[in-house]
DNA sequence: CGGTATCCAAACTGATACTG
DNA sequence: CAGTATCAGTTTGGATACCG
């Protein structure tokens, strides 16, 4: 579980408590198109080991962002999605890449 | 200046690429109350070396978020500010600030 | 398939000392 | 005051091997 008590006092280092983690925003930008497989996860994020994601995923688990889902099949399937506050996300997703793009324009990027 | 040329395709990794650091974003917070001296930055911010604000405060020169003044005085005199870019997070900010309330309700009725 | 365990190199950090 | 230089200690990350 959370453990409020943790959280910093100023909001904004409580967000990046939780997702300033370069890889937390790309898995919610990617898990916001939907649930997916953990392999399907690490390729649509890039250049990310095995390792990494799965520490970034357990540690969005307990913080409550992802759900994960084991089916008992062989092979295993696994299934990452996020929860409503990991959707809630979508927000500060949005300023970022609307920020993204104006810097582009800014520095001189057709 | 910057590399417009690394930058990433996707705006919000190109957004990550200048700001992820968790330094960043708070160096953003603070000046966004307008310019403050070096030790000033250095007390807001909280717990930070000297040597990582250093080097944050340069990467984010380069990048043109931040905009650096000595004044040939003695003691030397140090003022940084934001550049018309550096504000333009203020939205990114925003957005961070926002969640981080609504993240601590979440967490605070479960 | 989706992990965990282990090893090792690289990166980061903190403390300290020194300078213009 | 606002840095730079240096070095030890810790953390992190990639590569590899193996398991349910």
């Amino acid at each position: 579980m959370v453990d409020i008590t943790a959280l910093p006092a100023c909001p904004v280092e409580t967000t990046l408590t939780l997702i300033s983690d370069k890889w937390k925003i790309l898995i919610v930008r990617d898990l916001l198109d939907g649930t997916k497989r953990f392999s399907e996860l690490r390729r649509s994020i890039g250049h990310i080991s095995q390792k990494v994601l799965t520490a970034n995923l357990r540690q969005m688990e307990t913080d409550g962002l992802v759900s994960r889902k084991v089916y008992a099949e062989v092979p295993p399937r696994v299934e990452y999605s996020l929860t409503d506050t990991g959707r809630s996300l979508q927000t500060v997703i949005d300023a970022l890449w609307d920020w993204g793009e104006q810097y582009k324009e800014r520095v001189g990027v057709a």
